[in-house]
DNA sequence: GCGACAG
DNA sequence: ATCTTGTCGC
């Protein structure tokens, strides 16, 4: 784990000028070691939104089966502003981390990664607690454009945004005068593309690659759908059904 | 000032 | 995110 790097309990303005002074701490460069455990995580609510609900799922690498889950509950600490995700629920998610029995090599998170309004999404924000190579994987865009998206099976596009003051002095620019933040992927025909982008110590390259090589037949890689139905509580529900009717009760 | 807006 | 059944299609 790590040290803390600030305190989580902020005004939204004061959250703001935090993003912009940690963006550019979150590296872009490769610093993967050998990956043998991938983890997925996500969060979820109940009861109104009053409970937050934080999911973490290993995976063995290349196998893609689940090795361990750890699902953690607390009280919501804040409402969820456009931006400012992370600040939701990250406080969650590293106490789920904490209960791990091992650390992953690649953790893949449901939301952005640098493809963020300040470059700081819920993927790079996490990474920088953790200290571990994170991807950012979200169902919706938060910021930035893109061309149409190729239908066959793992094609892509880049998604692009305007240069902000928080991308680095030697950023690359494109013909347009756009910065790369991330990819839109096929990750499945006939279903709306996802979100790519690195979170923290990965390349836009290599973020890419691994989410591809996770994918199964569904639109979500494997982490981050087994991640989500925990933190869904659909995985539970599944489980119980299935108990019921094998005690035959139920309708 | 007018849209857009992760989960 | 969450509330929710059946239904259309590969």
């Amino acid at each position: 784990m790590r040290q803390p790097l600030h305190d989580w309990t902020l005004t939204p303005q004061q959250a703001i000028d935090l993003q912009r002074h940690l963006a550019p701490r979150a590296e872009r460069s490769d610093r993967l070691g050998e990956v043998h455990i991938i983890a997925g995580v996500d969060i979820g609510f109940e009861d109104d939104g009053t409970t937050t609900r934080a999911a973490v799922v290993l995976l063995s690498w290349p196998e893609l089966v689940p090795i361990e889950e750890v699902v953690h509950r607390e009280p919501t600490r804040m409402a969820y502003i456009p931006g400012l995700l992370s600040f939701r629920e990250i406080p969650a998610a590293l106490r789920a981390f904490e209960r791990l029995s091992q650390s992953p090599d690649l953790v893949m998170v449901d939301g952005q990664g640098i493809a963020h309004p300040r470059r700081l999404g819920v993927a790079s924000h996490l990474g920088l607690w953790l200290d571990l190579p994170t991807v950012g994987v979200a169902k919706k865009r938060l910021c930035g454009g893109h061309g149409e998206v190729p239908e066959p099976r793992g094609e892509w596009t880049p998604l692009t945004d305007r240069r902000r003051k928080e991308d680095p002095a030697d950023v690359a620019l494109d013909a347009e005068g756009r910065v790369t933040i991330g990819a839109m992927l096929r990750s499945r025909e006939g279903v709306k593309p996802i979100v790519v982008s690195p979170g923290h110590r990965i390349s836009q390259t290599t973020a890419l690659e691994w989410v591809i090589a996770c994918l199964g037949r569904t639109k979500l890689p494997e982490p981050t759908r087994l991640a989500d139905r925990l933190a869904s509580r659909r995985g539970q529900r599944f489980k119980h059904e299935r108990m019921q009717g094998e005690l035959g009760i139920g309708e």
